[in-house]
DNA sequence: TATGGCTGTGAGAGCGCTCCCACACGGACC
DNA sequence: GGTCCGTGTGGGAGCGCTCTCACAGCCATA
């Protein structure tokens, strides 16, 4: 009885997929010879080479990576880390964005990019422990706040991490990419002093961000330059509704504003309705200037706003984690991208 | 010099994470043990349990991924292939919405979404080879066009796979999560007619996809259901400025439409804008029915349209996987969502 | 007291791969 | 003709884990 089941012969052996052994057997050489023949064929004949390479096919092997990953200590794939509570930010074009970036600069590569929402997925440590586990050879985090507070301790790991975005200590060496938020939010304020706006105000973003408090400092800072009073700050979300609201709250604040600055384009948005929405004119009454430069729906009033190449930051952060994985330790400096300015229909001389 | 070199003592031992092995001589138990307290502890006195739990704090151990992983075949992730040409699809609240509800599915598990775009990522076939070298335990397939042609490799490579939208061949026993686009269309066909529209005209999405294909289906139906002749359609791209041309297309063909039905929000909001542009008001002279409904911006004029339950779909997708991934091979009925009608302002009675 | 099972334990094999090393074999050099 | 190097090859160890198996100890049962 158990001789029927356990011995005897084995008529299908488990119909696994074909290993390394099973290739090299098919070519007729050895493990060795078949491993250097995949893994770009340094000190292998032309014969050998033709031999693994025709047992390939045959097979359809296909090399295990957990087995490789093993002893090469690498995983080919690397983290995204989202640090937002609802993966409904993904709609902000910024972060569609990122992620075409990131693909971008990956695609030469057998990378692959692994997403890690990590506040929406339940624990936040969890993330850490990804991180530190050997899952990815590298991250990319976006989107960071204060309170994160895994920095450090991301840092300390030595896994090759580049943000996007200056982190908040940046002191140690963390390696990122970013625009230059400061700028960009003075050249707003001038170009709204400019057009000879006097009452200006802004809709900052989270300001446990670096970059809304940036373009808040940004902002006061060409306030003061263009010899103008600071002026209000409401809160928002980087969401349209957010800024909608906050440009109310400013509204009943201050109902002589004339202008208003939003640090982001999705805020921008929500500005212009809430300003339509009192029932004043954009720019005729209030002119409005976002920061982002997102490409604009059919319809849409076009936006003055302060333009940043996402896309670019995202390959270059791409390019960035790459070339810190196969030289890890290197210095680098961080790569700012300059703000600039783009005047559209938003803002302009006032009526009247 | 050698002797100092190689060796001695040998003071610092590399300094890599530690290993199972450490951490069983750290807790005064064997590797078994060790090995069995951290995957649940059955069979493991609370004591060994104990010491495993310190010394885990105390060294910082990480179970190595990729060598569970080799024994287990088990690769605690899975992949979610999104089959556009272009990352800033992203964009389009549909899929925010997919990662919202795979997100939410994986949140109890331990598993880890792959971000595949399979076809802004250069070689199409590069996916396939991916998804059947064993990096992932299942794979979620979404937009998918008919063209792709991967489906059987797919079905036959034995991965558990479940596709958001019907794939082309669900004959051969392809788990899928979708709602009921007919019904919706056909709803969307007779509400219109009901508030007295006589000429229809429908935006259609990308015709290599299922779900576009049913709702023109459904929608033509609907119209003749209704008594109404099969008006003019004209083919959008899912994007809202694909969206507006085609809306001019069908206004150049036919100057006394008073309904138009598009087959996702994104495309009725391009609708409204064109018809708009053309000196016609909505629904006062053309009613505008999408598909999908999204939360609209602050501003924006609600939509009349047929809602589908987007997170809840994806969220489902995320646990049919997780059963497919546990239970393997085991027939499971494709999940239809109903359609619902949702009527906002963009439709109703005619004006006049 | 003998027998069975049941619990906790450790030894050992082995997952599929890479990489180090030893070695055979040529041709170039003195 | 010997030594050398450079090339292609195969053997073997070992990456860090899980899992099967054998076994010691214990209690409940016959």
């Amino acid at each position: 009885m158990s001789e029927q089941i356990h011995g005897g012969v084995r008529p299908e052996p488990a119909r696994s997929s074909p290993t390394l052994e099973d290739l090299a057997k098919a070519a007729g050489v050895s493990r060795s010879t078949a491993s250097r023949a995949i893994n770009g064929g340094s000190r292998v004949s032309p014969e050998a080479q033709a031999a693994v390479a025709a047992a390939v096919v045959a097979l359809g092997y296909t090399p295990n990576p957990a087995a490789r990953s093993l002893v090469t200590r690498r995983t080919s794939s690397i983290a995204l880390v989202i640090n937002e509570p609802d993966a409904r930010v993904m709609m902000d074009p910024f972060f569609a964005a990122v992620i075409t970036g990131v693909t971008e600069a990956l695609r030469e590569t057998e990378m692959q990019l692994v997403l890690l929402m990590s506040r929406a997925g339940g624990d936040p440590s969890r993330t850490v422990r990804y991180l530190r586990g050997g899952h990815v050879d590298g991250a990319i985090v976006v989107s960071h706040h204060k309170a994160d507070g895994w920095t450090e301790e991301l840092a300390a790991s030595g896994l090759p991490t580049v943000f996007i975005g200056r982190p908040w200590d940046a002191d140690l060496g963390i390696h990122y990419v970013d625009v230059d938020s400061f700028q960009g939010a003075r050249l707003a304020a001038l170009h709204l002093a400019a057009t000879g706006r006097t009452r200006l105000g802004t809709v900052t973003g989270p300001l446990d961000m670096t970059a809304p408090a940036d373009r808040l400092a940004g902002w006061n800072a060409g306030l003061r330059e263009a010899g103008l009073p600071p002026g209000p700050a409401a809160h928002g979300d980087f969401t349209a509704a957010g800024g909608a609201k906050a440009t109310e709250e400013l509204l009943a604040q201050d109902g002589s504003l004339d202008g208003i600055f939003a640090a982001s384009d999705l805020m921008a948005r929500g500005a212009v309705t809430a300003i339509r929405a009192s029932g004043r004119a954009v720019p005729g009454d209030v002119a409005v200037v976002g920061f982002d430069d997102h490409v604009s729906a059919p319809g849409e009033l076009p936006l003055t706003t302060i333009h940043q190449p996402m896309v670019e930051m995202a390959t270059e952060a791409g390019r960035l984690l790459l070339a810190d994985i196969s030289n890890p330790g290197a210095d680098r400096d961080p790569v700012i991208y300059p703000a600039r300015l783009v005047v559209r229909a938003s803002s302009g001389p006032k009526a009247g």
